[in-house]
DNA sequence: ACTTTAATGCAACATTGTTGCAAGTTAAAT
DNA sequence: ATTTAACTTGCAACAATGTTGCATTAAAGT
């Protein structure tokens, strides 16, 4: 039944996970694509990108302006990649990145099944708080 | 100094706002524009839109799959109209509401300053639990 | 009524993401 | 090493969503 479809390393793919590997940062498509040098189509990184977060490689944030990024946390206790953590959005910079420590505590809403959440806190980074100008 | 450009009553905008304040779920600028029956243009609704959250009437809600939604809580506690709230997104109906309850804590991580959160949880609604099908 | 300027309609454009299909490539099987 | 299945890619075409410029319309204060 489960018919679980191998997936193959390509050069695109791995220059795709080695620039989100290398990356402090959270990237967006467009991004990614100008540090591949044009190694492959626009569309091709789109179905890239969509492997990995679909294989629990990477993860993909969507910010509270509407942009999409990905970024493969650095931690690794876990041999998997858990992203169930915060992430931050600073509104100088506009760099996203993992606050990997992060995580709320809620109370569950009654009569609601979570399945997922996604938080996300906006301001200033350290680096934009400290070069206050 | 101050100049604050005022804003205008027009027709076009209380459809909006009447359609947000009817609506029990969060609204797509496209859901919007068909309950309008072509009242106005759709650029008419975004720049509406904006100009309703900027006025702090609305507020807009970026779900995890990246659409964009709007809504005008329920809750009037305060005379302003405030949304550090939680959002609930169904996996099913894909519908959104707000959590105006629901809202989380964290610890401020170090040397970042915070300004905005949003939490946004997805799962399944009440509606969608109790019909499983 | 007059005046100011916010709001609108329309066309044109930009960005982001998706889909179909032929051709190319990977990795396993032989 | 060759063969082969099917995963992957490039390309073109399309779709959805949002933005901008500008002439015209209309709201609100006087
Ligand atoms: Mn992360
Ligand atoms: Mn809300
Ligand atoms: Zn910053
Ligand atoms: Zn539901």
């Amino acid at each position: 039944m489960d018919k679980t479809k191998t997936t193959r390393n390509t050069a695109a793919k791995t220059a795709v996970l080695e620039i989100l590997t290398q990356s402090k940062i959270a990237l967006s498509h467009t991004e990614i694509q100008k540090q591949t040098n044009d190694l492959c189509d626009r569309v091709t990184i789109y179905r890239i990108l969509d492997r990995l977060v679909n294989d629990d490689i990477i993860h993909k944030i969507v910010n509270l302006d509407g942009t999409v990024k990905y970024a493969k946390c650095h931690h690794h206790a876990q041999r998997v990649h858990i992203h169930n953590h915060a992430h931050f959005s600073c509104e100088k910079c506009l760099e996203i990145t993992c606050l990997e420590n992060v995580k709320p505590s809620y109370i569950i809403p009654h009569n609601y099944k979570v399945n997922e959440i996604n938080f996300t806190l906006s301001g200033l980074c350290p680096n934009c708080l400290n070069s206050n100008n």
